[in-house]
DNA sequence: ACCGTCAAACTGCATT
DNA sequence: AATGCAGTTTGACGGT
């Protein structure tokens, strides 16, 4: 998505008045996990951690989001992460990380966009998340800006380019292609100028 | 209900 | 072994 923070309107009362902290609290190491950094460290973290994480909650809930506070997310620990399905198979689960877990991460990733492994675990303490957790969301974040920078890159390319075309259908067809590079999250194939699909080289 | 987008988590391989 | 990158999968969510 793009780096701005879209604005939050919906909320729960309960999430202002901080009272589902400690319901919440409890329900976490309920599921099974795979990760390395899971319930224990939940569990060593979760003590210090409450004093801590009501402050922080209750210097945001101006915000009034319901995604606003830390840890406020249902499901923002891999813990938490796996449900069951009706086959009683493991489904994986996707955690989404508070507003203010996000804007934590971006400030940090501005000044720096690789972090040492006790920066990490600060980090991982401060937002209550594990470190797997911030670990992926980093090389997530630098990959992100790396797409978007080589985008720009092609689109800044292709409106050179386009100068030098003589043709209605040829600058429509590049003002198309443009659109697709800044919209489109992956790009595999590109229909290029010769209308032909390919794998994109970068 | 369906579809598109975003992003967390995952996989596989490379590097240190 | 830990961490990186590149690419993929998948769940949540918003728009229609």
């Amino acid at each position: 998505m793009s780096e701005t923070v879209k604005p939050l309107t919906s909320f729960f009362i309960e999430d202002i008045l901080s009272i589902k902290e400690k319901t919440r609290l409890n329900v976490r190491c309920s599921s099974s996990h795979k990760s390395k950094e899971g319930c224990a460290q939940w569990n060593n973290q979760q003590h210090d951690q409450v004093s801590q994480s009501a402050e922080l909650c209750a210097k945001h809930t101006a915000f009034g989001a319901r995604k606003d506070s830390i840890a406020s997310s249902s499901s923002s620990t891999p813990d938490a992460m796996k449900s069951f399905t009706s086959a009683g198979k493991q489904k994986r689960s996707r955690a989404a990380f508070s507003h203010l877990q996000v804007l934590e991460l971006e400030s940090k990733f501005n000044h720096q966009k690789y972090l040492s492994a006790p920066e990490r675990a600060n980090l991982a303490n401060t937002l209550r998340l594990t470190e797997t957790q911030i670990k992926i969301w980093f090389q997530n974040r630098r990959y992100k800006t790396k797409r978007k920078q080589q985008a720009t890159e092609y689109c800044k390319d292709l409106f050179q380019k386009s100068e030098g075309l003589n043709t209605e259908d040829d600058l429509v067809r590049a003002s198309l292609l443009t659109t697709l590079y800044k919209t489109y999250q992956f790009r595999p194939y590109v229909y290029d100028f010769n209308r032909t699909w390919r794998p994109t080289l970068w």
